[in-house]
DNA sequence: ACGATATGGTGTCAATTGTTACTATTTGCC
DNA sequence: GGCAAATAGTAACAATTGACACCATATCGT
C-alpha cells in the first residue's frame, strides 16, 4: 500500500496554508476596516464593477447567496453601499459604491495590496505566478460541478 | 494607484481554491465512512503516530484543541480509536486505533490517495511537487507567529 | 396571454466553529 | 516541600455558516 503522510498530502496542506492566510487578512481588515472577509470582498467587487447586482457577485466569487445577502445589508446600513431597485429586474439591486464607500475603498485596496506583498512577496521570481497558475489549473480541473469530486 | 482585480488577487484565489477542494474532499469522506474532515484527519495522525496526545495532534495539524477534543471524543464513542490514560502524565490520553479503527483506516488511506490524484494528478509535471513547495514557503513567511501579518 | 418553472433576494433554523471559563494535573521556582 | 504558573482536556456559551423555506418577479412554452 502506498503510504498517506498528512505532512505531503495536498488536500491537508492547502486547506492549512489558506487558513492561516484567510487569518491573518481577516484580522487585518477587521481591526483596520472592521469589515469582515465577505463585506470586503463586496467592495472589492462592487469597485471594479458598478452595477453588479447580489447574484452575479454569487457567480463570481463562489460565495454563497446568503452570505452576500447578509454582507449587502450590513453595508447598506453602514452607508457604504447604495442597493438601487434595478431598472430591468424589480427583483434585483444594483449595487454601487456611495461616496464614503469610494472613501474607504480608497484606502482599503492599497492595504490589500500591500498585505499581499508582505506574504506573497517573499516568493521567488515567478513563484507567485506559477502558485497562481496552478490554483487556476485546479479550478478547472475541478470543473463547474459545485465540486463533488466522488459522484462518479 | 496599483489596481486591486479580486480575480488576481492571491489570497482570494488561495481561498477560493481550497475551499473547492475541501467541500469536495469533505462530501466524499462524509458519504463513504461517515467521518468529518477533523475526524479523519485524527485517524490519519493516528494511523500515522500510534500513542500520540490530543495536544500534539493540535501543534501537528493547527487544528484548534477543541476541534480535536470533539472529535476525539466522536471516534471514541464509535469505537474506532482508544483513549488509554498516559501513564507518564494523567491528564493525557495516549490515542491508538483500535483494531475497527485500523480496518476503517485500510479502507481510507487508499482513498485518500485517490482522491488526491484526481484533483492534483492533472497537474503538469513537478507541477504538484511545485505547488508543495510553495505552499510550505507560506507557511514559513508566515512563520510561528499565530499567524497575525498586520500585528507589526 | 397564461400557467409552469426558474431566479433574485431574505428570514428562519440547524449545524459547525471558535471563545471563554473551568478542572485536574504537572512543572518550575523559591 | 509548597506555591505560582503553565498545560491537557472539557464544558458552556457565542458567533458564523450554510441548508431550507419562502415571497416577489421574470422567463419560457404553448
Amino acid at each position: 500500500m502506498e503510504t498517506l503522510r498528512l505532512d505531503d498530502f495536498l488536500p491537508f496542506r492547502l486547506s492549512y496554508t489558506s487558513n492561516r492566510v484567510s487569518g491573518a487578512i481577516a484580522t487585518a481588515y477587521q481591526r483596520l476596516f472592521g469589515l469582515s472577509i465577505p463585506e470586503w470582498r463586496l467592495v472589492a467587487v462592487i469597485a471594479e464593477c458598478d452595477g453588479t447586482t447580489q447574484a452575479a457577485i454569487c457567480a463570481r466569487t463562489g460565495m454563497d447567496k446568503v452570505t452576500v445577502s447578509r454582507a449587502a445589508i450590513a453595508l447598506g446600513k453602514r452607508e457604504l453601499i447604495a442597493r438601487r431597485p434595478s431598472a430591468s429586474d424589480r427583483r434585483a439591486f444594483e449595487l454601487g459604491l456611495t461616496d464614503a464607500g469610494q472613501v474607504l475603498y480608497a484606502q482599503v485596496a492599497p492595504k490589500a495590496l500591500e498585505l499581499e506583498r508582505q506574504i506573497f512577496g517573499g516568493l521567488g521570481a515567478g513563484e507567485a505566478t506559477r502558485f497562481l497558475a496552478t490554483l487556476r489549473r485546479i479550478d478547472a480541473i475541478l470543473g463547474d460541478s459545485a465540486g463533488d469530486v466522488s459522484a462518479r
